[in-house]
DNA sequence: GCCAACGTTGGC
DNA sequence: GCCAACGTTGGC
């Protein structure tokens, strides 16, 4: 039976919140590729790739954050649909995210990939989750947090996108 | 462009 | 293992 595994695995579904500038790498940019589907190459935080490389599951769905813009804001949902896999531009030295430390055959870095999912009626921006109560415990809203990656409750992504 | 809040680095 | 210096993030 192959159903059973199938049914956990939604259960089990989980919710993220990922960054990036959009005038590095937008949500339009991931409409524009290939299948809407893009690597999520850059993270160089600690916390955030444990999670990339042990946390995230195909068929997991993630909050697209502008960071760093005029509006920054949740803009969009994305799907996972590949997990953790050693992140090629540590390597590349022409690469803004090279790491001379990083090794091939044991690889500091990390990504997924993400596939578009959609885009929100608007950008529920960064102030307006702020005074949401409710979403005090969010770490995108605690104080001088900056991770670029990480997780969403349930409960969390339900009002999140009741406020669209 | 400023700067607070962090994470990382490296001397000791 | 401490901690000062430094680099980065990201809101404003």
């Amino acid at each position: 039976m192959r159903l059973l595994p199938l049914i956990l695995t939604s259960l089990g579904m989980k919710y993220w919140l990922m960054k990036s500038e959009p005038s590095t790498f937008g949500i339009d940019d991931l409409i524009n590729k290939p299948a809407q589907t893009e690597h999520w190459d850059g993270v160089r935080n600690y916390q955030a790739r444990n999670m990339m490389r042990d946390d995230m599951k195909v068929g997991d769905r993630s909050f697209f954050y502008h960071s760093n813009c005029e509006l920054p804001g949740i803009v969009g949902i994305m799907e996972i649909v590949r997990e953790g896999y050693p992140d090629f531009t540590q390597f590349d030295p022409g690469n803004v995210h090279f790491d001379p430390k990083s090794k091939r055959e044991n690889p500091t870095w990390m990504m997924v990939d993400v596939k578009f999912v959609r885009k929100l009626s608007r950008t529920i921006s960064l102030q307006e989750l702020k005074q949401v109560p409710e979403l005090a415990e969010l770490a995108l809203v605690r104080r001088g947090n900056r991770l670029s990656v990480m997780s969403v409750t349930e409960q969390e992504w339900d009002l999140i996108l009741a406020l669209e």
